[in-house]
DNA sequence: GGCCGTTATATCTTTGTTTATATAACGCAA
DNA sequence: TTGCGTTATATAAACAAAGATATAACGGCC
């Protein structure tokens, strides 16, 4: 039956971590990162205060909102400029909807992980 | 209920994916990478043939191998230089079943990740 | 008109990662 | 002794990713 995965390990204490997205086409449209920023976004209102809470800079940040939009049928984040508060964005009823799937994916692969932390020990 | 993710996807076809690794201590330790090296490195005797089917940098390979031997309490690879091939690299009884329980969890993985995909569609 | 905070974009710089190249040591065999 | 293929390591070069900076446009408000 061999040793445990403890008795491989120097430091005894491991887990089994791990990454989960949604892929389209091949290549990657929702993942952990897109997911915190949308919801960020939520919060404020703008992509600019968004990504200063992720310590992002706006330029990615509008780049991960770009290429969101460009893979879905319905823009996630519809922007505006200028206004009494000098604009900001918006989320789509899609793009809430979006995060509510992956907030469950989250949550069962959370347990996923749990579990198979648990065999190896 | 909403939108199926088909439905809010411009191609329709989608898939849930993931990566998933053993951790000790915070850091990556054993990956979908690694792994495959060890597999090559078993099946070829050399770190430096199993880098080139991997179409990776010999540099890189080995510095994952000195990285997973650092943190093994066994060293996984044991490596010669000289005599009648030049040299060479063996796994230790300890890859071997490392690789053996990635194996597993890799299979389990799969089976998640498709019931995952079938429940979103 | 001038001010404000935001989006949108371009350009440049910096940083980090990967790759390429070179070199030495090893031990067996011819 | 020379040649071979490998490990091990350092250094330089090439490439990619990220960050910094600057600028324009927008529209409400004073």
């Amino acid at each position: 039956m061999g040793k445990k995965i403890s008795e491989l390990l120097k430091k005894g204490d491991f887990k089994v971590n791990g990454s989960l997205w949604i892929e389209g086409d091949g290549q990657r449209f929702f993942g952990p990162g897109p997911v915190e920023l949308l919801e960020y976004i939520d919060q404020t209102g703008s992509i600019n205060q968004a990504a200063k809470k992720m310590g992002m800079s706006y330029k990615k940040a509008w780049e991960l909102i770009n290429n969101l939009n460009a893979m879905a049928a319905q823009p996630l984040v519809t922007t505006s400029t200028g206004g009494e508060k000098g604009g900001g964005s918006i989320l789509s009823k899609e793009a809430k909807q979006m995060i509510a799937y992956h907030r469950q994916l989250r949550e069962r692969f959370r347990i996923f992980l749990e579990r198979e932390t648990a065999r190896l020990k």
